[in-house]
RNA sequence: GUCCCCAUCGUCUAGAGGCCUAGGACACCUCCCUUUCACGGAGGCGACCCGGGUUCGAAUCCCGGUGGGGACGCCA
């Protein structure tokens, strides 16, 4: 049998990293077992979905790279189906018409709740064998709900979790169609699911509970039609946030595509992701490609994770340092021009690129450290107190009449230092500290001369003069 | 309250009864490299929630606690 799963969201928000990662681990049971992966958006909740949210969905999953090979369906547009199939259920006795109100399952509730007891439907509406249900009230718009067992277990065979049992008897009867008709999740996913044929349901661990109700709806349905069958289920456990609280919206919960925005790249976010939850033995770097050949639902936790901002920063600058230069340019580039940096017609973005791609995390950080090539420095007081001292000003003129003549190159330019070094007697650094200061505001930069290399002549001699004056 | 799930270094994890004196990675600390800061290299610190049981032997299996999380909607 072909392996299909599905990635099932509610437009009612961004694209957050737990969504990724189920999506990600959907998307690579298919890869890995050559089956097909499909995008479901679940819309039903009219009230709370919106195309805006659509669409951060279908950017955020672009932007990681999970291609999908069906989709996106939108429930919205299955409505007849799913109206098909209530009736189907209603003809069969597997679903009634309950006219209970909102008020009154309020009520119901609340007094349940009072009572320290599970709420549930008091199953008021449903119809059995001996029983005289109430008269049907004029003014009340009708649910439907699922006719569940009352009584045995459902069980199944959790791909992460392990064989999982609940009692019927916990579960009550589950509304299918609102008041208005429209037909609710628990529902429209058994539909779908089945209809799409999807053989390993591999979503949050929040959906446990709706398993056994799905379950139910499921075998109700294989009694009409046999050609219907269960299909696997795999509950991946949250992400916390790195405070070991839940995200939410209030708490932590942010776009994959802020992502992006802070500087990382999208391999790295896989990256470390695939690796939340997951492990191949002690592997920590590896491709998607690879990733796709590897994983397995064998070797996912069971138990939360929590997020981790440093070692996706580690992993983040191991990409960065991987990353070709042409591509970076026309990354950092826009990055730059957000800094109001416009680099102009200077070609050195790829080599200032490279002496800086291995000292960073991020590439906001890759474009904040480099501003200074485009720009003139930001004076760090500290450092320009401790360094640009008067008695350094007359080493650092010295310089500039040396460096004036010569031809413009790293190597050259060291040599100028030396010879100041040598003709004041003092150490290598208490002459490159004062410089680096000089030309960068700061007191950490690459190799220096590699750095006024690239800075050029006339700009690092302006800068020196301008700093010790 | 009821039901369900979970439990190894600070964090992510390896671990399928002897391979465990519990391995790797991030972070942290030390040293080396060095022209500062990084990068890189070499070391170090650091964990099986508790209590019973099964077994010659338990991080691993069973039971019970404790702690954490989730669900209980005409939301998804």
């Amino acid at each position: 049998m072909i392996v299909r799963t599905r990635f099932a969201p509610s437009p009612t928000g961004f694209l957050h990293i737990g969504g990724a990662r189920t999506a990600l681990f959907s998307w690579a049971f298919a890869k890995r077992h050559g089956g097909q992966f499909i995008l479901r958006i679940e819309d039903t909740d009219v009230a709370r979905s919106t195309p805006e949210a659509v669409q951060a969905i279908l950017d955020g999953m672009h932007w990681l790279g999970l291609d999908y090979d069906e989709g996106p369906f939108y429930q919205m547009q299955r409505m007849d189906r799913y109206k098909q199939v209530i009736q189907t259920m209603l003809d069969a006795g597997s679903a009634y018409y309950c006219y209970s109100s909102k008020d009154e399952l309020d009520a119901l509730r609340e007094q349940q709740m009072a009572n320290k007891q599970k709420p549930r439907y008091d199953g008021k509406w449903r119809p059995e064998a001996n029983k005289v249900l109430p008269a049907i009230p004029r003014d009340v718009k009708p649910a439907i709900r699922f006719k569940n067992p009352q009584v045995g277990v459902v069980v199944w065979d959790d791909l992460v979790k392990g064989r999982i049992e609940i009692a019927n008897a916990e579960l009550d009867d589950l509304i299918i169609a609102r008041a208005d008709g429209t037909p609710t999740y628990n529902f429209c996913v058994v539909v779908d699911d089945s209809d799409m044929g999807i053989t390993q349901v591999i979503r949050g661990d929040d959906h446990v509970n709706n398993t056994p109700r799905q379950i139910n709806m499921l075998m109700a349905l294989a009694e009409i039609d046999s050609a219907i069958k269960v299909p696997q289920y795999a509950h991946l456990s949250m992400i916390l946030g790195g405070d070991g609280q839940k995200l939410s919206k209030r708490h932590g919960a942010v776009s994959v595509m802020q992502y992006d925005d802070d500087g990382y790249l999208p391999e790295a976010v896989l990256n470390y992701l695939a690796r939340l939850g997951w492990s191949h033995g002690d592997d920590e770097v590896f491709s998607m490609q690879q990733f796709a050949e590897w994983f397995d639902l064998d070797h996912i936790t069971p138990s939360a994770a929590q997020f981790n901002t440093e070692k996706l920063n580690w992993i983040n600058a191991h990409y960065i340092k991987q990353a070709d230069n042409t591509s970076l340019v026309t990354d950092i580039g826009k990055r730059l021009s957000k800094l109001n940096i416009t680099i102009g017609a200077q070609g050195n973005l790829p080599a200032v690129i490279d002496l800086y791609k291995e000292r960073i995390n991020t590439l906001n950080e890759l474009a904040s450290s480099i501003a200074y090539f485009y720009q003139k420095p930001v004076f760090d007081v500290a450092a320009s107190e401790k360094h640009l001292t008067a008695d350094i000003k007359p080493v650092l003129a010295t310089l500039v009449s040396l460096l004036a003549p010569i031809d413009w190159q790293a190597e050259l330019i060291h040599q100028a230092i030396n010879e100041v070094v040598t003709q004041y007697q003092l150490k290598f650094p208490k002459v490159a500290m004062p410089l680096r200061v000089a030309l960068t505001g700061i007191a950490q930069s690459p190799s220096i001369d590699q750095v006024m290399a690239l800075l050029g002549k006339d700009e690092v001699l302006a800068r020196i003069n301008f700093a010790t004056s």
